[in-house]
DNA sequence: TCCTAGCGTGCAAACGATTGCAACCGATCG
DNA sequence: CGATCGGTTGCAATCGTTTGCACGCTAGGA
């Protein structure tokens, strides 16, 4: 916990002025090479190391990006992150991170919050009501949604026209023309795209498609259990893995078999989705590469550019043991 | 994207000067009632906001805390730093998050980077060796270490001896004598207090406990599958979760009975571990209260007192169906 | 009526850095 | 030998805010 050193201890010792050093220091080339050696030399010894805060104050523009998730122990989010994170360390930016809690009103409150420190913004599965995003955007940076589609802002989602496809054309190869979908938080964008991508995709493949509602965790999963063994759907699509391995869990607790009673598939292919009981058929995406493509949306932007137009990543389907030829009659139990 | 309201413009519409708009904003009670009022309606009107960063320069220390975690994807950490998230918030603070990935290399180039932005460090299973702690501890700033024994900083930190304790005598109860611990990274601090309190506890409990490197990821434990089928033991231990999971998998590919013909536990009972096949016996531990603890310890010493005594948190042992009585006779096999 | 006390307000310095501009130096050229 | 020029260096302003200090005004007491 020594005293800091500042630019004008490095002059004193150095025997020049402050702007010397400043220049010095910063490869200006208005130096002389020796003054510039000799500088370099008493900054090091004397352990010199810049105020950063100091410097970005006086250049402006923060360089670091805010961050909201509505979970941040939710590994979908935290690989997002990390991609981000790593995209943005290498720009010289670094990440403030604000979580949620799922609350679009907390939400709001971490923007307004951020903004302040920050010199650009990514809402990460934002769920913020449509008045609080406009608010959002109104704000003197530059924001990127990810998995939000917003007018006048970076937009980086997943394809989930193509992941529905992939999902319910997967199902009815195997034979299944009844099919659940158990939702997610209802603040979620793209638990409303899932819905309507389904709704659509179904339609075109003549599957009869139910809904009800879930949220997203483990134990929203657990809980559906009841309801999704009443329904006469032979295959059950859940919002994401979590709430899916948690449904795996009552359907192991009570008795039913997975597949061969029940299908179950999912969206996210998080990394424990392959060591379920019976591992999980999912959508794989690359959720680093969100938050990458998000950085580099911003770096458009920060550039001056306009916002380039949305990025989607496909998903890709990977086939485990939870899905299976449908059944050939409604089981009726309980 | 408007232009910011700064101080100035406030004081040039209330008709005043920077100074009095400074102080009826703060609250100062050297000014007189109807001017505060009059700035305040002022700089409504206009939408003034106190440029935070111009604030703190000003006022010295920055109010932001850095931390570093080994991987952001790992449930351990987003819990801890979800707990340390909210109450530095609540504290007036916000977090600015480095992830390592795992490199020693790289966290102590990230406490170089934070400490530039961070009236405070906490390093969450810090992964430096010695010397790198050493100089982390020697920035200018507190820090505070979670899950790692050090002099001179905050140290919060599960009880592993505790821990140990309870995994072992649960073992024990179930009749086993002969137990593989599977082990996590070799940078890991808490690897080696388990090892220790295990091998401690082992002695005290006259059980054999045998020992092989593992990981920190779910791959890391199906890695080990063979191994442990070689081993003698009858029952496992894994450094954590992720590792147990990935074992339970390999267990189940290869079909060994879990627990009929091995049992495994494990360390921090995060939350798939309720869900896994079959659900795995672990150590609860409460990760967000880690983080919590850790800021508790960060206010007292920003207060100016001393490092408290370490913060030591006893986990409960969580009885699922991945352990159960041990198998009489050693199993021979491929 | 004059002095003083005290409240309210503004000026200016400060936080630690960057940078435009002016000044100064020696050397070169006319 | 003096003017000029290019190459270095330092002075001072600046970013937006807070705050010590001094100043002016009002009111109250002598």
């Amino acid at each position: 916990m020594a005293e800091r050193i500042r630019l004008i201890d490095v002059a004193r010792e150095a025997g020049t002025s402050v702007s010397t050093v400043s220049r010095a220091l910063n490869g200006s080339d208005l130096i002389s090479p020796e003054v510039v050696a000799h500088v370099r030399a008493v900054a090091g010894q004397l352990g010199y190391r810049a105020d950063k805060r100091a410097q970005e104050f006086k250049l402006g523009r923060p360089l670091t990006v805010g961050v909201t998730v509505p979970d941040l122990t939710n590994p979908f989010f935290s690989e997002v992150l990390k991609g981000l994170n790593g995209a943005a360390r290498a720009g010289g930016y670094r990440l403030l991170i604000g979580e949620s809690s799922e609350d679009p009103a907390e939400e709001l409150r971490l923007v307004d919050e951020l903004v302040d420190y920050s010199g650009a913004l990514v809402l990460c599965s934002s769920r913020l009501t449509r008045a609080g995003l406009e608010k959002a955007l109104a704000q003197p940076v530059p924001v990127v949604c990810i998995n939000r589609n917003v007018k006048n802002a970076g937009v980086v989602a997943i394809d989930y026209r193509a992941a529905s496809r992939l999902l319910l054309e997967h199902l009815t190869g195997l034979g299944h023309r009844r099919v659940l979908y158990v939702g997610g938080p209802a603040t979620s964008w793209s638990d409303g795209e899932r819905r309507r991508t389904l709704r659509r995709t179904a339609r075109a493949l003549d599957v009869t498609l139910d809904e009800v509602d879930g949220g997203w965790s483990g134990n929203h999963g657990y809980d559906a259990g009841p309801t999704v063994l009443h329904s006469r759907a032979t295959a059950v699509i859940t919002f994401n893995d979590l709430v899916g391995i948690g449904l795996l869990s009552w359907m192991y607790d009570n008795g039913v078999e997975v597949p061969s009673e029940l299908s179950v598939a999912s969206y996210d292919d998080i990394p424990i989705a392959a060591y379920s009981r019976p591992p999980l058929t999912s959508l794989r995406n690359d959720r680093a590469k969100l938050g990458e493509l998000a950085w580099d949306q911003l770096t458009k932007r920060l550039g001056g550019a306009d916002w380039p137009a949305p990025d989607l990543l496909t998903p890709e389907l990977v086939v485990r043991a939870s899905t299976g030829p449908a059944r050939r009659k409604a089981r009726i139990r309980a």
